[in-house]
RNA sequence: GCUCUGGUGGUGGAAUGGUAGACACGAGGGACUUAAAAUCCCUUGCCCGCAAGGGCGUGUGGGUUCAAGUCCCACCCGGAGUACCA
């Protein structure tokens, strides 16, 4: 019988589906214990997909695949494995959809999914579709929705390092105000007890804002005209946004933000803690930006003009403040229309609104020019009692440190820059020796090196950079001026969109102060609209939504025409970014259908966290750091248990696509030639071509005249009769006629085949580029695989037959356990071919054969598992243990090397002792050439190798 | 610029410091077949040679070692991330 694998997959997985063979319980203490109660357990996780309207392409199960055979693995080995599989929903994509075409986002996401989901389910999954999360759905998005008010109703308290109820910093504020706090907040407020108790609701609530995780801040974001919404910073790149590659701009604007910063220092330091790749935690960290320094005050001159007299400026190389020349504000400052002199005012503000209205993009572009204003103001340098000019100018970012730093041109390309273009001095105050000291008017560039020894610096002269920082740090605590200090590059993570796909916030506004709605009538619905595109007077889409105003006496959603700003009151318009949805969706999958609460603590206890995650790289300054976040969030309000979810992380490699071209002759249009046949490669044009009518980079020619109309007349010149088409590594999109659709592989060669073949490829970690012209190799050895079990017998297996058995265990385990999935299927085919050779179609060896095979290609398993006469699913068999001493071999071919040379192989019992293998060699006929004299040295490695010096 | 990656046959790729190129694709030759498909066998890094055999080979140049694709130093090229972050 031949290998039908058609058949044979529809069948098994209509088995798996009616006996539910993928179900996972939660242990004890669930419903169905009792299955799993005793097994260890074992968290297997994907990013789960947006199913967007194109379906999946080849590259998109990649890591599905890697994922399923670790957990189909693990599950052999015992294991109580959960293995789930969702939908981020909410986004986008959808919306513009809608926008374009006025299918609403909830219909087309629908399809999106089910076409997803057929595409899923013929690669053969072990999902357990019964903890299915959808980020649009309301039981789902219900726990996202109480996540962000937990976020409101909490503060981050920097003692207790973790975050702790308002409601305590309330009852704190009126003991002792802001006494003694030290909390995450926007500014930092002093206020005391009789203060806060004089203070009215309205203000109460305002100050509370200051320290609320989720708070609501005029901030400036990243605005994006054409999509009508703000963006994340890593939705931005170049000024552009990622999604569609619309213009972005600044712009000053009241939003939602997540206080992630409060847990900057903890997201660097659980780092450590977990195993990713190092470029992962490197971009990570790399992206929360910790720099250690120093916090310094200069006070201004005429203090009178300053509010305190003084501004801060944060600084890495306080060692250097012998060397400021100038200061240099944002344009933002809020300093700037305090200290500016009246004869520089005209000047500076022209500046400001110059650069207040220049783009991010501008920005981008621009970053090389120069430019900037003087105040007219200065400032005093505490340790030299200096008077030094204030600037303004764009280089100095707001969002940065306090907006303000002290110049070192002469340590700082970009001081030294500034100061150049604008002829202000430069004054060196590090050397690499103590007496290298030069006229900085010739240098070409900045020596930024921290490295060297101070010079011309007061007290820390002649002291090494390092000790000469302490040492001013210590200078300017003295003085009660600076104080040594942390900075984060990572900014708050802005939570507001101003769309309608997406989560609303359950949160309504009562005399422009925000108000949670009670958690128990949570989910808060996205309420339908008649319009998806913003209204006209700039709200957000849910600004169409009529039934969107919350009742507070009836506590519930009612007409907006009933808000009278008494007891109805109108419901916040913007929704919840993408990452919400994704950030906390690997707990849900714990205990998906909870109505009560998030998840159980009996769930989290039990399933902990993420053991495995599998997903791209592209995620890690996004949705990787919010999760985290989130996660440790959870787990200060006694949610989560550990405090990093995701123990283990993979990247699967992007799958590039492989394009195929045909030559035009630019002289004859109607003239394909052959690719070998070009001699200059000017006189033709290439073309894509669909690579569905090439096959191995033969050109089908009577499908290309069939493919485009103005083909059908084409004339070519062949190389052997052949059309050779050229080809080329991009990315995989429907433009380049490149994209490979799982589906077509599927019904052409099988999933299992797909599924060796995509692991085939090479290390799932490596960016590679789709080919199909590998797949039939893997599907003739699955052929082969099949053929084996025509002759099956009970006979007992002989050496040989075990050895390779014993070999491919091993080698098998070995590879899974490192995820070197390609090498595994090397081994697979070795094993076959050796046991193709033998004739071997004993049981004893095919059996766990096919245990190996289950988590790789599980039909074929299951089918030839049942067809030894096993009843139940190979999913629950055993993984093979090897046994070492099917593993010893009588004897060792030795290659015998001269002077590090290999010149011959020779083959000796694989006991043999150093002097005999020596002796085996002098005698070996081939070392008359090579061996003249005694040897003066031999290196022997038992089992391995002899090396003779001579 | 900085950080992280990677550089091995015609192609994808393999190699705990110990026979470089496993496994597979492609290509060439052959068997079976009326023919095709399927299957099977042989050859396939480059150079010299009829052969036996020899020389050269893992981006480049040095070094460590009995032995280097692998370790160290310097450099070249590709890919990704990030970018006035003081």
């Amino acid at each position: 019988m031949d290998y039908n694998f058609g058949e044979i997959e529809s069948r098994w997985q209509n088995y798996w589906r009616e006996h539910g063979v993928y179900h996972v319980s939660n242990g004890v203490g669930s419903a169905d214990n009792h299955v799993n109660a005793d097994k260890p357990h074992y968290y297997v996780l994907d990013m789960f997909p947006y199913p967007s309207g194109a379906g999946l392409h080849v590259g998109h199960p990649l890591g599905y695949i890697a994922s399923d055979i670790y957990a189909r693995y693990k599950r052999l080995q015992g294991f109580n494995v959960l293995h789930p599989m969702g939908y981020d929903a909410y986004g986008l994509p959808a919306e513009q959809y809608a926008i374009q075409t006025g299918q609403h986002p909830a219909i087309t996401t629908e399809k999106n999914i089910s076409r997803y989901r057929e595409q899923l389910d013929k690669i053969g999954f072990s999902f357990d579709w019964d903890r299915e999360v959808r980020t649009c759905e309301p039981k789902y998005y219900k726990w996202t929705q109480w996540t962000f008010l937990q976020l409101f109703k909490h503060y981050y308290d920097n003692t207790a390092n973790k975050a702790l109820p308002i409601s305590a910093l309330v009852e704190r504020f009126a003991k002792q105000g802001s006494e003694g706090l030290d909390a995450a907040c926007t500014e930092v407020l002093t206020f005391s007890a009789e203060e806060w108790n004089s203070w009215d609701e309205a203000k109460q609530q305002q100050v509370l804002m200051n320290y609320r995780l989720a708070y609501l801040a005029d901030i400036p974001v990243n605005w994006c005209a054409e999509l009508g919404t703000v963006l994340a910073n890593d939705e931005v790149v170049n000024g552009l946004s990622v999604r569609g590659g619309y213009p972005v701009e600044r712009k000053l604007m009241r939003q939602w933000s997540l206080r992630i910063t409060a847990y900057a220092q903890r997201l660097v330091d659980g780092l450590e803690q977990v195993d990713w790749t190092d470029s992962l935690k490197e971009i990570q960290r790399n992206w929360i930006g910790r720099s250690e320094g120093a916090a310094v005050w200069f006070p201004i001159v005429d203090g009178s003009k300053g509010q305190n007299g003084s501004f801060e400026i944060f600084t890495t190389r306080p060692d250097t403040i012998f060397g400021v020349t100038f200061m240099v504000l944002c344009p933002e400052h809020e300093l700037i229309g305090q200290i500016t002199t009246p004869e520089q005012k005209a000047e500076v503000e022209a500046y400001v609104t110059w650069a207040k209205n220049r783009s991010e993009r501008e920005r981008q572009a621009e970053v090389k020019k120069v430019s900037g204003v003087f105040t007219g103001a200065y400032a005093i340098n505490p340790l030299t009692e200096e008077k030094i000019p204030i600037w303004v100018s764009e280089y100095v970012l707001a969002g940065y440190g306090t907006g303000a730093i002290m110049a070192v041109p002469a340590h700082d390309s970009r001081d030294f820059a500034f100061a150049r273009h604008f002829n202000l001095p430069i004054r060196q105050v590090v050397a690499l020796e103590k007496d290298a000291i030069s006229d900085p008017s010739t240098w070409e560039e900045s020596m930024d090196a921290k490295t060297g020894y101070s010079v011309n610096s007061g007290f820390v002269t002649g002291m090494k950079v390092k000790d000469a920082m302490k040492a001013v740090i210590d200078r300017i605590d003295e003085m009660g001026i600076g104080h040594r200090t942390v900075n984060f590059r990572l900014r708050d993570a802005i939570f507001s969109r101003q769309r309608y796909w997406g989560e609303p916030f359950p949160i309504y506004y009562k005399n422009n102060i925000p108000y949670s709605i009670p958690e128990e009538r949570l989910p808060l619905e996205l309420p339908e609209v008649s319009d998806f595109k913003p209204t006209a007077t700039g709200e957000p889409p849910l600004g169409h939504a009529q039934k969107w105003a919350w009742d507070e006496q009836k506590r519930c959603v009612v007409d907006k025409s009933l808000i009278d700003n008494k007891t109805v009151f109108p419901l916040e318009l913007s929704t919840m970014p993408g990452f919400a949805g994704s950030s906390g969706y690997y707990l849900r999958y714990m205990d998906p259908h909870n109505d009560e609460a998030y998840f159980s603590k009996d769930a989290v206890n039990y399933w902990q966290k993420v053991d495995l995650y599998v997903g791209g790289a592209e995620h890690a300054s996004g949705h990787l750091i919010y999760a985290r976040f989130w996660n440790k969030f959870l787990h200060d309000i006694d949610m989560s248990v550990v405090e990093e979810p995701f123990q283990k992380l993979i990247n699967q490699g992007m799958i590039q696509g492989r394009s195929n071209f045909v030559y035009r002759s630019k002289a004859d249009n109607s003239l394909f030639i052959s690719k070998g046949l070009i001699k200059n490669m000017d006189d033709v044009t290439a073309i894509h071509v669909d690579i569905n009518i090439v096959d191995n980079d033969v050109l089908d020619i009577e499908r290309f005249r069939q493919w485009r109309p103005e083909f059908a007349d084409a004339k070519f010149e062949l190389e052997d009769g052949k059309y050779i088409c050229g080809w080329e590594v991009e990315k995989m999109s429907k433009s380049m006629f490149n994209v490979q659709n799982p589906d077509d592989l599927v019904a052409r060669y099988g999933a299992d085949t797909l599924r060796l073949y995509e692991m085939f490829l090479g290390p799932v970690e490596q960016a590679k580029p789709w080919d199909t012209n590998g797949i039939e190799g893997v599907h003739r050895f699955l052929k082969k695989f099949w053929r084996l079990f025509e002759n099956l017998s009970d006979e007992a297996a002989g050496k040989e037959e075990l050895k390779v058995l014993h070999q491919t265990i091993k080698k098998i385990t070995d590879d899974v356990e490192r995820f070197s999935f390609n090498t595994a299927v090397s081994t697979f085919m070795i094993c076959v071919n050796t046991l193709t050779d033998l004739k071997c179609g004993k049981r004893e060896v095919l059996k766990p054969l096919t245990v190996l095979m289950a988590p790789f290609a599980p039909h074929i398993a299951e089918e030839l598992w049942h067809q030894m006469g096993e009843t139940n699913t190979v999913c629950d068999a055993e993984w093979p243990k090897y046994d070492e001493r099917q593993l010893v071999e009588d004897t060792v071919k030795y290659p015998v090397q001269f002077n590090g040379k290999m010149r011959f192989t020779i083959d000796l019992p694989a006991d043999c002792a150093q002097q005999d293998v020596l002796a085996a060699v002098k005698a070996a006929p081939e070392s008359a050439k090579w061996l003249t004299g005694e040897p003066k040295k031999v290196i022997f490695v038992p089992k391995k190798i002899i090396n003779i010096v001579c």
